[in-house]
DNA sequence: GTAAAATTAGACAACAGTGTCCAAATTTTT
DNA sequence: AAAAATTTGGACACTGTTGTCTAATTTTAC
């Protein structure tokens, strides 16, 4: 099956090459981030982002020194910050609950809220939707440290799920997907990635997700 | 229910406030269209779409007048298009299939191949998510015209499915969601929206997201 | 074939953004 | 308190884009 991994063999270690900015870096950072998610990659303007971090645009220069390094350094940012709340996520995914339901849904909002949901998230899977095709950093970057990684894990949480009993599964990888599918199917997406959804509708969401999901996948013997 | 509507009552008749663009006009809508999926609203360049259409500067300020006229003119032009291909697949809604596995695969490509994975739908869902905030006239367009009526037209072909005794449902329009976000779950979208997925991908989501589908809410009684 | 309409190429001013330089001001460190 | 580092605001040349105008050319309609 190849899911057999074992949880605690994880590096939770964030990668090592995006040292965790602050100060005035973090605010150009957040304000460029901003930016990119509203209004794309080629359409910012560095002084845009600096009257928006609250800094002067040479300071800009001074820290990322070109527009194009700024876009990596976004690129960095996103994927490590997204990268750590997705590990964090996945790391309470329910072993052997007493209820399933309720355990999957409560992981749900996990997963959601705070990976999918947050700035760094959205802005990361608009920036892969976008212009990965341009930025071959991008893809590069979320291949090697980022959440491209962590799908194989949140699948192995599944199989883990099914070898305990409580799934029953043909292929872990497609549960994975089609989980993550249908709890986010219900996100009201329209009003687009810049307006965070409440708290509610990803609770709804996520309900309704799983229960389609247990509908679909849940062990009958239970 | 409410979902008690009969096919024969869709107005298959385009939106009456888009003329069917032919010639040059044509061909700068289709090049705008090709430059607003690649490189977002806020980074066209009037310059490199008259270039890409084979026209002049001149020719797209004599028919569009402006850059804001110009995107509202995709904007209708991709609603329009979308939401025809839309009802022409919906149309063919299996209604009493022997095989109702093999029935929804074939449907579910149907909508996949011509509709989401076509310029128009990948234009529309890009602008959707991205621009719906700062182009009011896009939402007001898509529910008054476009794709946004036709969700519970989709809605209402699954609520007649489990009323021919195929399907259990508790909440067709859940049920309708469900179906699309399940077959959309596997088309490789890292790709981003400017790569079409092959026939073999798309035809491979589709069975994917059918069998999860109908492993959730097919009737047992069959 | 001729008149009308559409299209073209090119020039043009206005504007916005980039990236650089520098001197003054501010903050941090010693 | 002095020294060092950082930040600021403004000026600058440069580039690319917009939208307008013109005269010449091509296409279409009669």
């Amino acid at each position: 099956m190849g899911y057999g991994f074992c949880m605690s063999t994880i590096d939770f270690a964030p990668p090592p090459f995006v040292p965790q900015a602050t100060g005035k870096l973090r605010a150009i950072l957040d304000a460029a981030k901003r930016a990119v998610v509203r209004d794309g990659l080629n359409a910012i303007s560095i002084d845009a982002i600096a009257a928006d971090a609250g800094v002067s645009r040479q300071t800009v220069y001074n820290h990322l020194g070109d527009k194009e390094q700024l876009v990596i350094a976004v690129i960095r940012d996103v994927t490590a910050r997204s990268s750590a709340s997705l590990m964090a996520a996945v790391a309470t995914f329910p072993d052997r609950p007493d209820d399933v339901e309720a355990a999957l849904t409560e992981f749900a909002v996990r997963l959601l809220d705070p990976c999918m949901c947050d700035i760094d998230g959205r802005a990361l899977r608009w920036l892969l939707e976008r212009e990965s095709g341009r930025y071959p950093e991008l893809l590069q970057t979320w291949q090697a440290y980022g959440p491209g990684q962590d799908w194989p894990i949140i699948a192995g949480c599944f199989a883990r799920l099914a070898a305990n009993g409580y799934l029953e599964l043909d292929d872990a990888s497609v549960a994975a997907r089609h989980f993550v599918a249908l709890i986010s199917a219900d996100l009201p997406t329209a009003q687009g990635p810049c307006v965070r959804p409440s708290r509610e509708a990803v609770q709804k969401a996520a309900a309704t997700g799983v229960r389609t999901f247990l509908r679909a996948f849940a062990s009958r013997q239970r």
